[in-house]
DNA sequence: AAAAAAAACTAATAACCGTTAGTTTTGCAG
DNA sequence: CTGCAAAACTAACGGTTATTAGTTTTTTTT
């Protein structure tokens, strides 16, 4: 009779969705069973549903908590720092530090949303509409003040935010490369160009 | 009884796999069952079998037939054309026109290329690799001849790679923008960078 | 028109799914 | 040590899944 360790700081809940979070991550939300988590955590199926209150749960935990973390920090962003290059700059190495420190919740957010049920389905899509928005204004902030190109600010946005989204599939080389090196290289060629 | 309709010059397989790009982008393929892919079509789920192997044989024909469009025009792109610059813009060019005219297709490939079975998924994987090693050795001629920066090649491509996958999410705003504006934009931001 | 082949159908199978009910075990407070 | 609550267990539920077998209908060929 095996037990749910919850790490200090966590309840068993917290454990049960950082073991899920790798799960769905290694082979997407439907593919996974709940007795194939509960066998990743040593545990009986039915167990589980002390501590959840459904599949679907674990789920809207796992995204919006990722949603709240972009969040969050994108409001210090916009209260903090000066020019736009400057928050652009400090956004996009936040993003690479999310994604490498919580590669498993990142993946599965940025994958899966599509089988959250309703009302968060539309919840979620619809913060990150409004998230993409605010991104929009700092580019034409930029454009305003002469410091970016005049480009579509939807599509400069697109790129940064698929490009760090790309980092996911990143794991293989990242012996080679320390995170600061891959930070300025990406900030350098989103920011600067790839020619001379 | 209800009839499966082909297109001219294509199989009724070719017509089921049709339907099931457009299912599996929609709902995902583990999400999509066979009775919701013959209701698409008009008939039984039984009645597939009589044109197709198996569901995992659909999402490989999806595959593998993305895979090969981009392997065979890269093949064109290394045979004929001049400087590195204009090799990548070529590519990007085309990655943009495979997203937007095979949106379904293109769409399953990048997303669910995970539930491919063995030995197929390691095949994939390869596929995507050696593609992958071709174009970091288009960024390396590019450097070696001054036209680009000195920068990570794997960075570069994993950037370019990711920026024109970012493309399934454009959908929404495409009615403003033409397909060669997003084009030149595009090529512009990612070879030439956001900055003034 | 008859015969053959292709492609639809109905019905069923065994496996697996998320989840619940009821029971037993565990760990802690008194 | 006793009692109680938390959390594990076993067993089962109704539902869905991909797929097969066998049959009937439709289309093509002779």
């Amino acid at each position: 009779m095996a037990k749910i360790k919850a790490a200090k700081n966590g309840t068993k809940k917290d454990a049960i969705t950082k073991k899920a979070a790798a799960l769905f991550r290694r082979k997407g939300f439907a593919s996974s069973s709940m007795r194939e988590l509960a066998d990743s955590i040593g545990v009986e199926a039915s167990s589980l549903y002390n501590h959840i209150g459904s599949k679907s749960e674990i789920l809207q935990s796992i995204c919006f908590k990722v949603a709240n973390d972009f969040n969050m920090h994108l409001n210090e962003v916009e209260t903090i720092s000066g020019n736009a290059v400057s928050k652009l700059e400090n956004l996009i190495r936040f993003h690479i530090h999310m994604m490498l420190d919580n590669y498993d919740e990142v993946h599965v957010a940025n994958h899966e949303w599509k089988q959250l049920e309703e009302p968060y389905l539309s919840n979620f899509l619809n913060q990150r509409k409004i998230y993409e928005g605010r991104l929009v204004e700092i580019i034409n902030e930029g454009t305003s003040t002469r410091e970016l190109k005049s480009i579509n600010p939807h599509v400069a946005i697109l790129i940064i935010l698929s490009a760090v989204r790309g980092l996911e599939f990143w794991q293989r080389h990242k012996k080679n490369v320390s995170i600061e090196d891959l930070g300025n290289d990406m900030v350098n060629h989103l920011l600067n160009g790839l020619t001379i």
